[in-house]
DNA sequence: GTCTCTAACCTTTTT
DNA sequence: GGTTAGAGAC
């Protein structure tokens, strides 16, 4: 019975509670992850459950992976056939078996947004709808909505008052019809496509309800209508479901998410069961209540007394900067002084700063650049949704599944190969009278005479090209196909012709993804083209967030759930911006966005720092912004107000250097002393001026192998290595302290 | 058909 | 302040 011991009473009982229906409160920092990993080890060890009998959701996939670890630790054993992963992976795996029930084949695509997006707009065109009448995004979040509603086109019934909802029904046909033709589906489509087929076939639903003897859900209060109709589908048999969830902590109602699903579960399972976990392990009884103090606030909320035996802990520092770089000025001494200054003792990777949105971030950045602090950014622009790398996964989802128009279109003319817009068009229209995917329409049109001839010998290179590649795709390995068919295809080729900054960056990036294929192969399961796909489609941000090496972590809010710092700025706590004025009207909207930033605010174990500007530049033009009426709603007694130091100064020394080097040094005389003395200790050298000098992109020359470009730069001590991609030599990793490297810009 | 330059948009938050 | 769609030149 050791695994109860590490456990609390509480915890103990939402463990031991492992037949019927369970709700469990768990308040922020409350345990709520250990509980659950918990009781999988629990099952499977002392009630002998059979590991292929559970079922655990999470929303991302590395709060799925970081579970199955935890299991796995506690068991001494893999914990190999717990299903344990997101909704949308699980319903990815569910319908690559029986999709063919519902009239698609078992290699379909998954679209994301941003194809949705694409595909939506070529659909609208068709209409001719008009994009200012309605816009495309407009249209994107009101089919989305639909199907977290689980409204599909035919059920859906618009009012004939409203323009915009009969467009949409009209939209919402066809999308689906060419989701159909092209054998793809997109995000919501995997939740829906499950219910539907569980519907019409019994037997399947059965056969699943049969499996799923524990089901857990993680992050309940997150969950949509659709989801939750999974869910209660999924247990129907067994009826051992356990939610877990926060609603003060319900961050994506914007989504389709219902906070009513966690607050009305009593009245769905009778007989459920509920515990609430109130005991604190993370901050500091002050962040607690602070936060505390806040939430409390909202009507629509479950109420409840989160404490903790923490200590009492410092006072929350507040900040009113000028303006958005005077705010980061103020981010970045107080990271100084914690890290190298005064108080220093902490690392880069205890530190975290989250705004409201993620244009927040390059104030912070520049910042940061200029203080030589290395920090990374979690979010923004993702790896798989830059261009290049869409391109390439285009032709692999294209060798996959020729079905694929959409991608199919991406990449018949990239690189240009002749094959214009029209010709596409023209493809189209064809195709879809035929009503055949666009890659058969293409083969056809190769015969037909409406063609000029030599487009149609352009056309057919094309597709022998893709046809050899499908061919042979079995016979390779991932990144062999990726690694032939960026030579045959004369992409990179094209790319090294170009020349540019981004042409390089480029490069690197579909490197990169060569490398993420690489280390998958690395591994002792064999990787289909498949497999891959999937799993590309359905990363997230957060999954791609590790603690990689010492450094500052940057993010929004949203993405902040679920994390935890010792030290956390929140910046920009303005009326406008958090909360943020693009919201509707509603109080639930704005409880969402008072609940935004108590999540954040209960990220941090010991410090926290906020700050707001007077004002701040959107769109490079300045703007005034009100403080926050969520900063009166904090218990004053518990803030510390940091005083607005050297006004004056900063007021001369905008834009002379001498003058901002002379800040810098006055700024922090005695980290500098204290730097030094460390590094003649043989510890790290920190002080700005030991700094290697090394950024990404930079431009170095090799005393033997000449100019290059800095790729990526590792650690900021003395053992500094640095990648560079040399002009003649390729890329060489170098230990920078040895390589003589001379900086050209 | 391809390339380049300008103007309009833009910023919520994401599985 | 940055990106992207669309117009215009070649």
């Amino acid at each position: 019975m050791s695994l109860l011991n590490e456990l609390n009473p509480v915890q103990q009982k939402a463990v031991l509670e492992t037949e019927g229906p369970l709700l469990v409160f768990a308040g922020a920092g409350s345990g709520k992850t250990r509980v659950l990993t918990y009781r999988i080890a629990y099952l499977i060890q002392e009630k002998g459950v059979r590991p292929w009998n559970i079922f655990a959701v999470t929303f991302t996939n590395k709060a799925a992976d970081e579970m199955r670890e935890r299991v796995e630790r506690l068991l001494g054993t893999s914990a190999k056939g717990t299903w344990i992963s997101t909704f949308h992976s699980a319903c990815a795996r569910i319908l690559r078996q029986h999709i063919e029930h519902l009239g698609f084949k078992r290699n379909f695509v998954i679209y994301d947004d941003q194809d949705q997006e694409r595909h939506l707009k070529t659909i609208m065109k068709e209409l001719n709808l008009d994009f200012k009448m309605f816009p495309p995004r407009a249209i994107q979040s009101g089919l989305d909505q639909l199907k977290n509603a689980g409204v599909t086109p035919d059920q859906y019934s618009p009012s004939p008052y409203n323009i915009f909802q009969k467009r949409l029904a009209v939209v919402y046909q066809r999308y689906q019809e060419d989701l159909h033709r092209n054998n793809a589906l997109d995000f919501g489509d995997l939740l829906t496509f499950v219910t539907i087929l569980f519907r019409r076939f019994p037997e399947v639903r059965r056969s699943y309800q049969e499996l799923c003897r524990y089901v857990m859900v993680d992050e309940f209060q997150d969950t949509n209508l659709i989801q939750y109709q999974l869910i209660r589908e999924m247990t129907e048999a067994h009826h051992n479901v356990c939610v877990v969830g926060d609603d003060d902590q319900s961050i994506y109602r914007w989504r389709g998410a219902e906070v009513g699903n966690i607050l009305n579960f009593e009245k769905d399972f009778p007989e459920a069961r509920v515990i609430t976990l109130e005991q604190n392990y993370r901050s500091t009884q002050n962040i607690l209540e602070a936060a505390s103090h806040v939430v409390r606030k909202n009507r629509y909320r479950k109420e409840k007394k989160l404490w903790t035996e923490n200590p009492e802990g410092e006072p929350l520092t507040f900040f009113v900067a000028e303006d958005e770089e005077d705010e980061a000025r103020f981010v970045i001494q107080k990271i100084m002084e914690h890290v190298s200054g005064a108080k220093s003792g902490r690392s880069y990777r205890d530190v975290a700063v989250f705004y409201r949105i993620n244009a927040q971030s390059r104030a912070v950045e520049d910042e940061l650049v200029k203080n030589r602090i290395p920090y990374t950014v979690v979010g923004g622009m993702k790896f798989y949704e830059r261009k290049e790398i869409k391109d390439v996964l285009a032709y692999l989802k294209l060798i996959d599944n020729p079905s694929d128009g959409l991608s199919l279109k991406r990449i018949i003319n990239v690189p240009s190969r002749g094959i214009g817009e029209k010709t596409v068009e023209k493809i189209e229209a064809f195709s879809r009278e035929k009503g055949l995917p666009l890659y058969d329409g293409l083969k056809q049109g190769v015969e037909e005479e409406w063609l000029p001839p030599a487009v149609k010998t352009k056309m057919k290179e094309f597709i022998q090209l893709i046809e050899a590649f499908r061919k042979d795709a079995g016979s390779f390995t991932l990144s062999q196909l990726t690694l032939a068919l960026l030579a045959k295809t004369g992409y990179l080729q094209r790319l090294k012709e170009e020349r540019t900054d981004e042409a390089i960056s480029k490069m690197e990036n579909v490197d990169e993804l060569i490398n993420v294929m690489m280390g998958l192969e690395q591994g002792e399961e064999k990787v289909s083209l498949e497999t891959f796909l999937d799993k590309v489609s359905l990363v997230t941000d957060v999954d791609l967030y590790e603690d990689k090496g010492n450094r500052v972590s940057l993010m929004t809010l949203h993405c902040a759930k679920g994390l935890e710092f010792p030290m956390v700025f929140i910046v920009g706590i303005e009326e406008g911006l958090l909360p943020h004025y693009r919201r509707g009207e509603e109080i639930e909207d704005m409880e969402e966005e008072r609940r935004l930033f108590y999540v954040g605010m209960t990220r941090a174990k010991e410090r926290l720092f906020l700050s707001r500007a007077e004002e701040r530049s959107t769109f490079g033009v300045g703007r005034a912004n009100l403080p926050s009426r969520f900063l009166d709603e904090l218990p004053v007694e518990l803030m510390q107000f940091e005083e607005k130091k050297g006004r004056m100064e900063s007021l001369f020394s905008q834009e002379t250097p001498w003058r901002e080097h002379d800040r810098q040094t006055e700024m922090m005389p005695e980290d500098l002393s204290q730097e030094i003395s460390f590094a003649e200790e043989g510890g790290l050298v920190l002080s700005p001026e030991g700094f290697f000098p090394l950024k990404i992109g930079m431009r170095v020359r090799h005393p033997k192998f000449g100019e290059g470009r800095v790729k990526s730069v590792e650690g900021m001590d003395e053992n500094q290595k640095a990648t560079v991609v040399f002009q003649n030599v390729g890329a060489k990793r170098l230990k920078v302290r040895y390589a003589n490297l001379e900086i050209l810009e």
